[in-house]
DNA sequence: CGGAATGTTGATTATATTCAACTGTTGTGG
DNA sequence: CCACAACAGTTGAATATAATCAACATTCCG
């Protein structure tokens, strides 16, 4: 492979920046470093450096070394865990303002999954050096770090919970019934897919084929409309008795 | 509930030992406590208890609180996401000198798993205050429950990566490859299941019917012997293959 | 020994996948 | 700006996979 496209080789198309301010904003808009010393913030960010992806582009691949936690500043990325036949099972969307790859980063070991942009995205890659550096100087962020990595732990025994033994009738309807403001009661809602439906399919286990016949069915059950990607909740309460 | 049989109620039945010789041999065990000094080991300890489980005893259920991280001295538990209708599905098997809750514990959450004794157990209950206390102190300490976290996070990862579109064969067949001794080559190896076929079955998320049927499959195909427990992989190459 | 837990087997069925063909949408370069 | 290619979504028919139900055999423990 001669031409380096991901976050391992520095890929020449887009400036490949140095912009102090810039980085320092996205880092310190993460929630690894919220109230974390502006100091320590620059001095961390003086080590990091700005990357762009376009939409579909292979930020980081599967296997591959980590070289530190991403940070996405703007745009929308996928991690997946890829199948034979290009089939993929998507383990989380991340959005700006969210960082991956902090387990795999710190214990050096390989990236256990692909992740893709979804839109054009920036990110910063911040080396693990420093992280560590401040994980032993700072406590606050030591303590941040840790959250993060326990959150993230509770969140895939989450995601197992929630996909085990109940039918993708059920997952479907348990998605889109957390996409519901929390707010609005049981009345109608309108929300908007973050995502393709496509995407969303592998995010719940299921083939888009799948996808599009479930939308259909709760569709007839006059428990959703559908507008392309903007979905209307009509019915929220007997979609939340269908989740189960 | 009057009588408290789990980890938050006091089990009057065993013993609620405060045997600090015992607790500081149990904590010193843990791979949380490696290279950590034998005197913040034993104001660790001091404050932690001893608690004994029999077999099919619950030690935690779901959503309750988690007083702190537990660690196993003898005996062996399971992590399970209970499904309705009795159906389970495990996540881990915690055997002696592990522990598990780190992530609940520390963040204060319910614990998000059933934990159920397999056999007679003892084990210790560590409180978080003084993890916390400890994490702020010792950077050593506070690096091996990154670690912790950390592994038990690629873990989950990997698991699901091996459960998402692949057979049930498929993982039955990468799991017990992944039994046999590293060093014995492609030669035949026996080795022992460390638990029922049923709990291998909920923990490789298919039933136990089905779990016969492949066994009897994988019999047939000459590639594994059965008697009892004590499964003798006669064909690794080839098992491995069907591992995929 | 007796009873509970564990494991086996067959028949039937639910659930979602696969394959294939087709429609609609979007973004790009001529 | 339009044509066209690539992508996203829909639909139907056939199929695979494992679950469920039910009955029975075996093993483990007290």
């Amino acid at each position: 492979m001669l031409q380096q496209n991901d976050v391992n080789g520095q890929c020449g198309a887009y400036g490949n920046g140095r912009d102090h301010r810039l980085l320092e904003g996205i880092v310190s808009n993460l929630p690894l470093f919220r109230n974390v010393s502006p100091a320590n913030v620059a001095l961390v960010a003086s080590q990091a450096r700005v990357e762009h992806f376009r939409r579909g582009a292979l930020i980081v691949q599967q296997g591959a070394p980590l070289p530190g936690v991403i940070a996405i500043a703007y745009g929308l990325a996928k991690l997946v865990l890829p199948r034979r036949k290009g089939d993929e099972r998507v383990l989380r969307f991340v959005g700006a303002n969210e960082s991956f790859g902090e387990a795999a980063a710190l214990l050096e070991r390989p990236c256990p999954v692909d992740a893709v942009a979804l839109a054009d995205a920036m990110l910063a890659v911040i080396p693990v050096r420093p992280l560590r550096q401040l994980q032993e100087r700072d406590c606050v962020f030591a303590t941040n770090l840790m959250r993060a990595l326990a959150e993230g732990l509770l969140g895939l025994i989450a995601d197992i919970d929630a996909n085990a033994g109940r039918s993708s009738t059920q997952r479907l309807a348990a998605y889109l019934e957390s996409l519901a403001r929390p707010d609005s009661g049981a009345a109608a809602c309108a929300v908007q897919l973050p995502v393709t439906k496509t995407a969303l399919a592998a995010r719940l286990g299921i083939t888009k084929e799948t996808m599009s016949r479930l939308l259909r069915e709760l569709k007839e059950q006059r428990l959703i409309a559908m507008d392309r990607g903007s979905i209307t909740i009509l019915d929220r309460a007997r979609l939340a008795g269908i989740a189960n």
